[in-house]
DNA sequence: ATGAAAGCGCTAACAT
DNA sequence: ATGTTAGCGCTTTCAT
């Protein structure tokens, strides 16, 4: 490292200034009680030496570091393609934009977890934001309360399910998409569930379940699931299986986008006409959503508000305010071609 | 926050342990000179306390922070789209795996420029990776070398131009293409450039020029070039604008996959067939390049040993080793159906 | 409105 | 091998 040339301090600036480094600090800092042509002096002095504040040093004192983690998980490539991640952060830096917080997507180490939660314990963060969580994942159930934390999703784990989180409501939304579905006179209504590690998965189920249970038909249609991962693949290979049980299923509701476009795929192969013999549903309004033929009918979750409010959650945990455990962003559904 | 209950700090450790403060923190950080005895006495110290060490304060004790930054523009829905970043982020998280520095990505505020500036500067990280940087960016001359720093690209921005980089040579990678399209026998070699303010945009188009010039090609050929922004649709808009003027084309390098797959389109809409009529390479080797029809022929750059190569540069660099300016990854000519 | 002084929690010579 | 002693650069009472 460059040693020698050393970086200009706030004693210096005071030394330059001719006041204490209290004072400096205060002008530094924005504080009113400074006399004018004081503040002009320290500001000067500051720009004459180039001054720029030691954070670390200011983390320390003030035991505040005016950052904010967003952790990902390492198979970031995953995340990273998730069309529903991008619009979160961009949710997240726009809250944080208006504030003194910096934004700090925190790549989690799978193999060492222990170095993210060094991290985030060692003071270098106010609070964290976790998106993505699995079940398995329980690497923040050791942080206890030591760190403001909001979750993106009802967190699953033991320990972690009554902290703060933002979510969509999963349950209700799948319902009124299966009401939709009964309301175009469908009666053999099935459902590509997602994976049951995740809240999306297990929470769309249940509300395709419900609904389906409700309007009276008989058990055989409460057993009308197939199970995917979320991806297109395992849409197709879902709906294949499907199809192959009920070859007079009329409806469809898929737990997100991803594997409608693969189930709709198999759906033509095999003749069926989209929305005519099958209707279908799916979930998340993806991008691509809308030029699917025909554009799919879909459970839109505003992402980017997703961000914003947890956000603003953490923002106002760190703040010391008494927030709801959980903040519901509402749903829509989105009428296109396919249902 | 939770005042009170106060997270344990060294001297608990070593009050707790009957030993010092210093021998705590050799213990903490694996220094070998302390008795065996010793060690397990603080280790129960550590963990009847549940003691995580404060690394704000390490950090300013030590003028370390074991924290690289990744910098990335807040447009980050466009970076995260990008197919070549994903593999980048995963080449630096698995390098930094193996040491203790956390990876970190910054997102820069693009509105508070400063923002960013002082957490790079504020002692916060020991180096930073710069990816996806334009001409009009000029963020990071402020920083000077007052921090390590490594570009993802030749930096194009005067002052920065001397700036440790990782790069694929560009230049060249664009010559050899257009070789194989002359070894094709090809005559009539058109180019889809890139943005002009980025280095992938200027130099694909040099080697081009270059490589059709050497040809002996007639003045005629080295102005068979349009520009894109290395999205598809302009890549469409540009090979409309290319056969309009030039219908007797039979060969097209472009400088990226995305602009090839709309160049394609458009050929296909025009009657041409690919490649019996118009050769075309694209550059990037992205996902979707073998899935098109016919799948196309690339010029393929290893995302994640870019990203592999700009962490250990920068390890180096923050190690006060002395590291050429400039890391050249290779690429390769991925031959497939379209040339 | 300004300054003096006491830390924040840790590391790194230097001593022993 | 272990302890002692200064800081790292800043914030924050508490005086004045």
């Amino acid at each position: 490292m460059n040693r020698g040339a050393r970086t200009p301090t706030l004693e210096m600036v005071a030394a330059e200034a001719g006041v204490s480094r209290a004072t400096v600090s205060r002008v530094v800092n924005g504080s009113t009680s400074v006399a004018p042509d004081i503040i002009a002096q320290v500001q000067a002095a500051v720009a004459r030496l180039d001054y720029v504040p030691n954070r670390v040093a200011r983390s320390l004192a003030s035991r505040r570091a005016d950052v904010i983690a967003l952790i990902v998980p390492e198979s970031a490539s995953t995340v990273f393609a998730d069309p529903f991640f991008a619009p979160v952060v961009r949710g997240v830096a726009r809250v944080l934009g208006d504030t003194d917080y910096t934004l700090n997507l925190l790549i989690a180490s799978e193999s060492r977890p222990e170095k993210t939660r060094r991290y985030l314990q060692g003071g270098n963060v106010d609070g964290a934001l976790v998106v993505s969580h699995h079940a398995e994942d329980h690497s923040y159930v050791g942080l206890g309360s030591a760190l403001p934390m909001v979750f993106g999703g009802r967190p699953l784990i033991p320990g972690l399910t009554d902290r703060h989180h933002v979510d969509v409501d999963n349950v209700d939304s799948a319902r009124r998409a299966v009401a939709h579905l009964l309301g175009l006179g469908r009666t053999r209504i099935g459902t590509i569930a997602g994976r049951q590690d995740m809240p999306a998965g297990l929470d769309r189920l249940v509300g395709w379940r419900e609904a389906v249970a409700a309007s009276g038909a008989g058990r055989a249609s409460v057993d009308l699931v197939e199970f995917g991962d979320f991806t297109q693949d395992s849409g197709a290979e879902a709906a294949e299986r499907m199809l192959a049980r009920e070859p007079g299923l009329d409806a469809l509701f898929v737990a997100n986008d991803q594997m409608a476009a693969g189930a709709m795929r198999v759906l033509a192969a095999h003749g069926r006409r989209v929305p005519d013999d099958v209707a279908v549903i799916g979930f998340d309004d993806d991008t691509f959503a809308a030029t699917l033929s025909p554009p799919l009918t879909t459970v839109r979750q505003p992402a980017m508000e997703f961000g914003e409010a947890m956000a603003e959650v953490l923002i106002a945990l760190i703040a010391g305010e008494d927030v709801p455990r959980r903040t519901v962003i509402p749903t829509s559904l989105v009428r296109r071609g396919s249902a």
